[in-house]
RNA sequence: GCCGCUUUAGCUCAGUUGGUAGAGCAACGGCCUUGUAAACCGUAGGUCGUCCGUUCGAUUCGGACAAGCGGCACCA
């Protein structure tokens, strides 16, 4: 007899080993029927599945997650399916689910087109219709070779190879079509119901950039059609807010062919620009730190000694004056530790925080470029704190409460943190690397709040903790670091005197909060779809009048509050009111002022907000107190 | 950098099976002096991304290049 424990603690006996099917049928006809796959003691299996001994089962439907990626992840078969039907000689290689969806690369003679899509997609709507069993079946290693070898399927056979020995291959048949796969899968093809094919692209087969280009098509896959249609609605307003669309609806900047990758920032732009830097200005005043600057263009031999050049040599923007190699400094810390190297330095002197609005150029891969998110000019917030290595932890943790404290500022709450440790290739001793890791782990831990650990994934000089923000579209978003240096102080040789005279080698901290303005702003412009909050609002205040005869009186109430130093811009052209309205509603300005005779009659303005709510008749001396109020607050 | 796609007026986009192009919005002029998301009339605006080729003739066909877009790879 076989028991089986249910999730809500009740349970059912059988006489004979139950398949996960005939668990559900036992529950519910309802049941069995929504019925994916099934998690006996927490590991997820197919619904065929027989459980031969007691244990605990639940049952995975589409409601559950877990039930979704089940879904996606046979949606990808069906796709591998209906490809290979309409492509005969389309080779498949790996079909993973990810985010929202699935896709799966193809090896094939041709690129596929959008046509190709509608047909795929078609194809795979025959063949859920026809509710096809997928059916698991296992299968020695030299059958399965020989199999795909006999089928063409070179890169299976690869996988197959690639797989440690011991394990068992299971295969997932659906009608003609079988792959190779570890599942579990859906009962039939007819439980998906609701996908789309989004779109194709290219993808190296292994990730590598040196093995064959494949065919990649992604798909997104869901319980039912109102969750693909929520979805394809959330992509519609990811559009809407693309800060490159934004950018030129709101003349915020321009790029263009001449310089790509770089920034033309236009007035209001520029505003947000210089609004966020003066914010990182006092923050650095506030919190121990030194502004510097320093040179654009720096003598080769400098990169050489920090090691730049031999790694990054392409990608450097380099001139040549008067028969001297210069590189664009694509980073600044070499250039920081020259300024720390000026004087000799006393651990009284630590830690030294040295920070620079660092403008740096990278040749960045001209298909790595996206609006102002990636580009090849940049500005970094970017500091170096040069301090003993006992002192590395504490620095972490006020910079950690520094991050979390700008990125709340504006407006960004959910903030996640991960920790990069030792790669394989890197410099350092075993017991620096642990001391380090320690101390950005406590560090971590000491805030209390949740992190992931990325193991290897630490520069070669250093570990490091990412800062992640949420923006409001759920996206993460890697802005902020503090990366450990063991290296470059070394290198470029700077020490400083210890207590007890002797000469020691300073840690380098690399921090920057925003990363880069431009990314910064991109992020901004998308996570308000260009409604900043009034404190970063290019145009504050817009005033506009009726009639000619109000025109006065508006500059008047411009001048009052431009002298309070507020943004504040007048309309006052031979426009409709609603005309006015409308066009700086579109332009997203916070607060719009109207004076009719009444206003100018009695001293007041009419004010509303950009959302069209109306929020009054007010004194000037009311209203100044109300934006004053509103752009101290800053946040959301 | 790799695969695919795109490039027409300031913006968003039509269009030409090869005979040098059109709309809406914006701009400009007129009219109107207007009360909270688009009054009306008119005018002007384009080497159809760049270069090379095929052709009597290329914005249209072919090639190269550039920039951009979706991914991949990269990201000190």
């Amino acid at each position: 007899m076989v028991t089986i424990t249910l999730p809500d603690g009740s349970t059912r006996n059988f006489d004979a080993p139950p398949t996960v099917y005939q668990v559900a049928e036992s529950i519910g006809p309802g049941l069995a029927k929504a019925a994916l796959a099934g998690k006996v003691d927490g590991r997820l299996v197919d619904t065929s599945c027989l459980i031969e001994n007691d244990a605990a089962l639940a049952i995975v439907t589409p409601r559950d997650a877990e039930g979704v990626e089940v879904l996606r992840h046979s949606c990808a078969h069906l796709m591998a399916n209906a490809v290979q039907n309409l492509f005969p000689g389309a080779q498949v290689t790996i079909g993973p689910v990810i985010d929202n969806g699935f896709y799966y690369d193809f090896a094939y003679e041709r690129p596929f087109t959008a046509e190709d899509l509608t047909a795929i997609e078609a194809e795979m709507e025959r063949l859920a219709a026809a509710d096809v069993k997928v059916e698991r079946s296992l299968m020695s290693r030299p059958d399965a070779e020989a199999m795909f070898e006999r089928m063409g399927e070179k890169y299976k056979v690869e996988i197959i190879e690639s797989i440690p020995g011991n394990e068992q291959l299971s295969f997932y048949r659906q009608g003609d079509f079988i792959d190779l796969c570890r599942g579990p899968h859906v009962p039939s093809t007819g439980h998906i119901k609701a996908f789309k094919l989004m779109s194709v692209a290219g993808a190296y087969w292994r990730g590598d950039s040196r093995n064959a280009m494949l065919q990649r098509i992604y798909g997104t896959a869901w319980a039912d059609k109102k969750a693909l249609k929520d979805y394809l609605h959330l992509l519609e307003e990811a559009e809407r807010r693309d800060h490159r669309k934004i950018g030129k609806k709101l003349g915020l900047f321009h790029l263009q062919e001449e310089a790509p990758g770089m920034v033309f920032w236009h007035p209001k732009g520029w505003t947000i620009y210089q609004v966020i830097k003066r914010y990182m200005q006092q923050l650095w005043q506030d919190n121990g730190y030194q502004e510097i600057n320093t040179p654009q263009v720096v003598d080769y031999s400098l990169w050489e000694k920090s090691g730049h050049a031999q790694k990054f040599k392409d990608e450097m923007f380099s001139v040549e004056s008067d028969k001297r190699m210069y590189a664009i400094k694509p980073m600044n810390c070499p250039c920081h530790v020259q300024v720390f190297n000026q004087g000799l330095k006393s651990y009284r002197d630590l830690p030294l925080r040295l920070a620079e609005f660092g403008a740096c150029h990278r040749y960045e891969p001209s298909g790595s470029m996206h609006g102002i998110m990636r580009v090849r000019a940049f500005t970094q917030d970017d500091a170096h704190i040069f301090c003993a290595r006992e002192d590395i932890q504490s620095e972490v943790s006020r910079f950690i409460a520094l991050v979390e404290k700008v990125y709340a500022d504006f407006g960004f709450t959910d903030v996640a943190l991960k920790l990069s440790t030792r790669p394989v290739n890197r410099v350092g001793s075993d017991e620096i690397w642990n001391e380090a890791e320690h101390a950005l782990e406590t560090a971590l831990n000491n805030t209390g709040k949740p992190w992931d650990l990325q193991p290897g994934e630490g520069a070669f000089y250093g570990p490091k903790i990412e800062f992640t923000l949420k923006d409001c579209m759920g996206r993460n978003q890697q802005c902020g670091t503090i990366q450990v240096d063991f290296s470059m102080p070394g290198r470029l040789g700077a020490e400083y005197v210890a207590e007890d005279n002797t000469r020691h080698t300073p840690v380098m901290l690399h921090r920057a909060i925003f990363g880069s303005f431009e990314r910064f702003i991109g992020i901004l412009i998308e996570h308000y779809e260009g409604a900043f909050p009034a404190w970063l609002a290019p145009v504050q205040v817009m005033v506009m009048n009726i009639t000619d005869r109000q025109a006065d009186y508006c500059q008047q109430v411009v001048n009052s509050l431009k002298n309070k130093g507020f943004r504040v811009e007048a309309d006052l052209r031979n426009e409709k009111i609603g005309f006015k309205i409308r066009e700086h509603s579109i332009q997203r300005i916070p607060y719009l002022l109207v004076a009719g005779d009444k206003e100018v009659e009695a001293g007041t303005v009419a004010v509303r907000d950009r959302n069209g709510k109306d929020l009054g008749v007010l004194s000037l001396a009311e209203f100044d107190a109300l934006l004053q109020q509103d752009v101290a607050r800053l946040g959301a």
